[in-house]
DNA sequence: TACTGATAGTCAGCATACTGAGCAATATCC
DNA sequence: GGATATTGCTCAGTATGCTGACTATCAGTA
């Protein structure tokens, strides 16, 4: 029988999880409360102001029923503006909030401390080739899942 | 603004989310109704007959709460048995039916492509180490998640 | 322009994961 | 031996993630 550790679907579980727990303990420590799925849902609409659902999704990989609520959540906090799209009246536009953005200003360094957690127990190096082989393998898998990378 | 590429977490997110697909989609092309989670709770009952629920958890680093509702699945389908202990009345045995053996058995096949699939992108031996690396860093951080793995 | 197909979003339902609380039973310590 | 702490399990509540279905709308075409 093979054991779980040579399963890279276990191994893969096991890292999100930690990686999870991680950044929560972090952001949370800085007095934020916001998950990694929020933070990064975030991130994007800040960086591409305007977009609709199907495309933020598609930017982070996410289903598109996920980020419906993801967005609930951000909208509820105060930290993105949703409004219908006067070019598609199916669409909504995203938007972050001045709140939205002090957030994400003030959390950075927490969710990079974040990061570099989640790798302490290698060397940089090794940091670098994990990220690498994970950035491959994910390459040749994104259409294998439902909520494919998108990019613009 | 770093890059979502550049983010252990966001890469052990959307690796996890590529395992499950492609594991769902094996399990399920090859006749079988079987989630990865609930595949190694159940593998794991074959290996240690008799385990209660929370060795069960600290052996394949679930959450206490999650493995109630995961055996409760394996129960409800026939192929895991829950009863009382004898030594201690708190604690639950769990037990494999020969059903469940059945199906551990049929299953192998597809597990087996599913772990192969996932890393497809990779070359054997960037497979290899891609494995080492999580599990060094997975090593490193066990006791970061609420969850941790713990040896019997 | 009417029809057809595709698209944006939502919803219900299910399965992880977690927090925090609580109950019952066991272990430990004085 | 009795108070106290710990442990095994469960439950309620919240947040992803997914399947499948549905509405509203848009786009392309006959």
């Amino acid at each position: 029988m093979k054991d779980n550790n040579d399963m890279p679907g276990h191994l893969a579980r096991r890292f999100q999880q930690i990686a999870v727990a991680v950044f929560l303990a972090e952001v949370g420590e800085a007095g934020f409360d916001l998950t990694p799925v929020q933070y990064a849902a975030l991130a994007t609409i800040k960086a591409n102001p305007g977009l609709d659902q199907v495309t933020l999704a598609g930017l982070i990989a996410y289903d598109r029923t996920t980020i419906t609520g993801v967005v609930d959540r951000l909208v509820q906090k105060g930290l993105t503006e949703r409004r219908a799209s006067s070019r598609d009246r199916r669409a909504r536009e995203l938007e972050i909030t001045d709140e939205g953005r002090r957030v994400l200003r003030k959390i950075t360094p927490a969710v990079e401390s974040a990061q570099a957690i989640m790798l302490r127990g290698l060397s940089a190096k090794e940091g670098e080739d994990l990220m690498r082989l994970l950035r491959k393998a994910i390459a040749a898998g994104n259409e294998l899942s439902r909520a494919p990378l998108r990019e613009v």
